[in-house]
DNA sequence: CCAACCATGTAAGCTGTTACATGATTGA
DNA sequence: TCAATCATGTAACAGCTTACATGGTTGG
């Protein structure tokens, strides 16, 4: 199960789709990161169907299966881990909008700015070491760059929280 | 020339190494995104010796050629595209360092954020098609996260513009 | 009726990973 | 001397891209 494999569960499983579906998905939103080709949909289909994921093909729409619901279940649940890569984490997170427990993505996004922060102290550790004195200021900057964007993920992770919890405490108001 | 191919010879061309400096490079540093398997970095080596733009090797360091200061040249010059990655760009901007024109590295950092602001419209464009309704909170957030991280990076290319220019000009006074 | 789009497929090739393997050198 | 590190290699495989190819359907 490739990243790409999630990915077409996940939106098979939000509704039933062909492979040209899918590939439009991938070209007309932000998830284009994903592939969209032909040569790489369509050979990721038919492994999903032979693994008993998804049914359907052949010019019909694929629907995911039970066993598809299960192993998507599994994967969307583990909480994100220091070393998982954010595009993936990301892709999970959306992912888990209909679960009904909106603990659940909470959680996730507590473990998403742990993780984030811990690769923020990683790059600041890095910036203090002896090596970094060393290192002319175009590198520098580049390093600084990652810190950046890590600590504009860790950020967004805790306002994303904010706005998820408020949302649930008003669906249980009504 | 895969963005691998680019990273080891800047590298070499800094000094020469081995095959297994370079992987330590990787190993040790921010540079990890590269691969450092020896199943890579090996290979990679060869064909670049083989194009002619590295000699040595065969347990000695590798040294880069004339042809290799030409073909790395061409590269760091051009400016960044907008669908150009952003690894790929910053691997770019770290090798600008020895350039004897800052000038060249100051227009880097525009071509940079351009591009990411660019980026960002995008996103914003998509935050406001009629699309973006229907989508469940959970996947909008995370199309947030995307905007979040390319507005940190462009604020970046800002800030290292400025830092850049500043050393610029106190170099010019001694 | 013709262009545009729907819909799928496959062959060749590139990059990279994992895993395994070899042998030299060096410090404790 | 023995473990760690230096140093390189390669075979098998996974995943994806590019490019090419096919045919059906639909709107103007």
């Amino acid at each position: 199960m490739t990243p790409l494999s999630y990915a077409l569960l996940g939106l098979i499983r939000g509704e039933p789709r062909t492979g040209y579906a899918l590939r439009k998905v991938f070209e007309t939103t932000p998830m284009g990161n994903y592939s969209s080709s032909p040569g790489s949909i369509y050979p990721a289909l038919k492994i999903l169907a032979k693994a008993g994921l998804v049914s359907g093909g052949n010019k019909a729409p694929y629907v995911i299966t039970a066993a598809g619901e299960k192993a998507f279940g599994d994967w969307l649940l583990k909480p994100m881990a220091e070393n998982e890569a954010i595009d993936l984490a990301l892709l999970r997170f959306a992912f888990l909008h209909d679960h009904p427990d909106k603990q659940v993505s909470l959680d996730f996004l507590k473990s998403f700015a742990m993780a984030a922060k811990a690769r923020a102290v990683g790059l600041k550790a890095f910036m203090t070491s002896e090596a970094w004195q060393e290192i002319p200021m175009q590198s520098r900057l580049a390093v600084e760059h990652g810190l950046r964007t890590t600590e504009a993920s860790a950020e967004w992770a805790l306002d994303a929280w904010k706005q998820l919890a408020a949302g649930a405490s008003e669906e249980g108001r009504q």
